[in-house]
DNA sequence: ACAGTTGGTGTATCAAATACACTATCTTTG
DNA sequence: CAAAGATAGTGTATTTGATACACCAACTGT
């Protein structure tokens, strides 16, 4: 039994070592057209609202146990009357013109451990850079530049961060998490020294394998620091 | 007409120059039961959530255009389920037992502008210390707490303040405002420093009067830096 | 004028943030 | 196997901000 009235919709952050990206559905052919959305459900009656979360990530991407955290409620009137939504709710739902609140939680998945593809959730699922994001349904975008807001807090804060990398990483990208994250760029020695003195990271005696240059050292977070 | 399944839940801080306090209410008398409360109210059709939280602190307290702010979404099922709500519930309910989602806010105000009693919106309104909160209903608790939390965190950026403390106002008075809010104590002249070297503040020309000593030089907020 | 009370100030030390450029090591290719 | 290409990796000097700390000043009421 599903709450007509509250849906979750879910920010993936995903980071591939370069950019850093957000998981959208494109949603299911009604007629001409087509619109990118974040994947979101309503609320089932017996759960709660981290649960409603959890399951639409794990029914998406088949992970669970990821780091998700709420970042806003959002409930305009007038979240849902964009005629250009109108085919996709008149199809979707008994009440096409029923006001829905939707909480909005933001994940962070590494985009290794998750290949889009493989999901039935919607007619297309698929990574799109932070930096681009197209026109998305209702006021999808909105929520994204609020889970972005959110995120940012939490890595200056370093509270987040870990879930974007390998066990195992170099520096470098460590370092492009952060600018990709903060939409900046910092000093690499300055960056080092501060990850390396603050105690984030631990150092390996393993090397990076596989690169047509100077193989770079691994390192992996330190739990005692960060909790991770 | 109004929503059955979405509430708006506010805390209110206000601060007396000496505690940092929220407002309660207590329910009206339903049995022998009186439970404390935060001020909330289900959500009208036609209107936003912000506008939604901006309604009921007006009807409670008369005040309009204050700072006011999500604090974050709460939607346990169980959080209706409490044996010792349930008088209240039964009363002013239609479906006791329905699921409730709330949406937490918070708003500052200044006590000196506000007089509780005035208002008609329970059995009783009232400032009580934030340190010795009574038990409350449904996960009101938990709310004040969440409540706190992002409140401190947005002090510590310095968006907020402003709005505890009069147009006029001493250093003195800002001082024990942070320490109230970050229950902890700081150093005057480091406090003092700080707040004239960053600019939050503009001295005045005018003194404290109605003082038994020496009167405090007063100080106004600096808009080219906090945008108050 | 004296007691009581809060207001107001300066300096030295330490920690953290920033700015800045070159050598080292690996892979690939000719 | 030498050279080119690519990223890894490192140290110091300067500036800035945070902290610790103690006394005199100004007003009120008696």
């Amino acid at each position: 039994m599903i709450n007509p009235n509250i849906s979750v919709d879910c920010v993936v952050f995903g980071f591939d070592g370069q950019s850093l990206n957000v998981l959208l559905i494109e949603q299911k052919d009604v007629g001409q057209l087509r619109r990118f959305a974040l994947p979101g459900d309503h609320l089932e009656e017996d759960e709660n609202l981290d649960q409603a979360a959890a399951r639409v990530l794990k029914e998406l991407t088949s992970l669970s146990g990821l780091y998700l955290k709420q970042s806003g409620a959002f409930g305009d009137p007038n979240r849902v009357k964009n005629i250009k939504d109108l085919p996709w709710l008149q199809s979707n739902r008994s009440d096409p013109q029923a006001r829905v609140i939707t909480i909005a939680y933001y994940a962070l998945v590494k985009m290794e451990d998750f290949n889009p593809s493989a999901s039935s959730f919607a007619a297309r699922v698929f990574w799109h850079d932070i930096n681009s994001i197209p026109e998305l349904a209702f006021d999808h975008s909105e929520i994204v530049q609020a889970a972005l807001q959110v995120l940012r807090r939490e890595l200056s804060e370093l509270r987040v961060g870990h879930e974007l990398l390998p066990e195992k990483f170099t520096l470098t990208q460590m370092q492009a998490l952060h600018e990709a994250i903060l939409n900046s760029s910092f000093d690499k020695r300055n960056f080092r020294k501060k990850a390396l003195n603050d105690e984030w990271v631990l150092p390996l005696e393993e090397k990076q394998t596989g690169v047509l240059h100077k193989p770079a050292r691994l390192y992996t977070w330190n739990k005692r620091r960060t909790g991770f």
